[in-house]
DNA sequence: GTCTATACTCCGATAGAC
DNA sequence: GTCTATCGGAGTATAGAC
């Protein structure tokens, strides 16, 4: 629940550019405070002012509109969480253990921002629809689990029928799941406790029932 | 996406009874309305006002606040939710099947009503708690869904694991994660098309694999 | 880049006449 | 049970002085 800090390096060193860049880090940080304690759509400009101690006019040199601030945020969720998925990902054998240390990733960022991972996932803001370059993001992270998939697959943790877009969206169906039923229900818990998230491992598991691997020459089975 | 059509019975045939109650049933039609196609947090109290074709304070009439609309609206969502359900079950053999039917009999329901899901099922209105006695059918719903694991046991069809809360808690991922995903992504479309919500039944079809049966002496396995 | 001032729209809710 | 009138507050956004 803490808000995303992200040092955004500036182009060139110029002073007032990097002050420039600290307020915008400032404003969107304030902002996912803002969702996270008043929901997502809670967020107004003025609220957003009125923390930074400024008046509502001066925003409006960083950003054109409210709309503005929550695509900005938007992008910078995604791009964080592919980030958080990815470096799971590489620190994990290719194959099952990455795809399961990706999504543990995963659901860990989004308890971490409930708020963003509400705004990039369950899109509950109407009339908030990201830009396609916010979205670029979550292209990549569909890429990475398609991949693991295949390296499961070539590995023989799982059956051929497992390198499909089914099996993706079955996994993304489960951990759209756990997280929906953790941050509704439990969204205080950290994770691993409470009733669902413990569950996440149990559920990927279940991907090998669904795409039986060849019984031969299989490796790393206990 | 029509909105809870309920023919609220008056306890006195008293006509003027009888002509609030259906005023009240029209408000409460058109709140789902709006939150269909404004967002759950677009309901206002002036919107349904200018809906019904009066101004705003004559509302207040018959609910005492914009909170009393919400929950009011949340009560009869779970009530019709659960009957849903009930009858699905109701209809189909006890264990797995009933299980299934259910569970897809709330599927459907949600995808009908998805402002009214949304409200009960995310809490996407942080100034909303729902009152207990709105909650109530949550209750009975969980134990609707307890007896049909414990049927799937009896009959063989799951092993005994599978009478406990972690089964139960699995399903309703299970569930949650189908809706969250159909709901958010392809809403429009009608249940059984796109790309989630016909994995539901192989999602289910998991649970054989995660509670499997003795395979002694089971009933009714092709 | 900050401010004041302003224009505009919307909201929930109450008082009181009819 | 409807209305008018009103209160008090919120919000986004722009114009223009400094």
């Amino acid at each position: 629940m803490t808000a995303i800090d992200e040092m955004t390096p500036v182009a060139g060193s110029d002073r007032r550019a990097r002050r420039r860049q600290e307020t915008i880090d400032e404003i969107l940080a304030i902002a996912e405070d803002i969702m996270n304690t008043e929901g997502v759509n809670g967020l107004s400009l003025s609220e957003v002012a009125r923390r930074l101690g400024v008046k509502p006019p001066s925003i409006y040199k960083y950003f054109d509109s409210l709309m503005a601030i929550y695509d900005a945020h938007f992008e910078r969720g995604q791009r964080v969480h592919l980030e958080a998925v990815r470096a799971a990902m590489g620190a994990a054998a290719p194959g099952l253990d990455a795809l399961g240390a990706g999504l543990e990733a995963s659901c860990r960022w989004c308890l971490a921002h409930p708020a963003t991972a509400q705004l990039m996932f369950w899109r509950p803001v109407p009339a908030f629809e990201p830009t396609p370059e916010a979205m670029a993001p979550s292209i990549e992270m569909v890429g990475l689990e398609r991949r693991a998939l295949a390296d499961a697959v070539a590995a023989g943790q799982l059956g051929p029928g497992a390198d499909s877009d089914e099996a993706l969206w079955l996994t993304s169906i489960m951990v759209s799941g756990v997280m929906g039923q953790t941050l509704a229900n439990e969204p205080s818990l950290p994770w691993g406790a409470g009733r669902f998230s413990p569950l996440l491992p149990k559920l990927i598991g279940t991907l090998t029932a669904l795409y039986p691997p060849k019984p031969s020459r299989r490796r790393s089975v206990g």
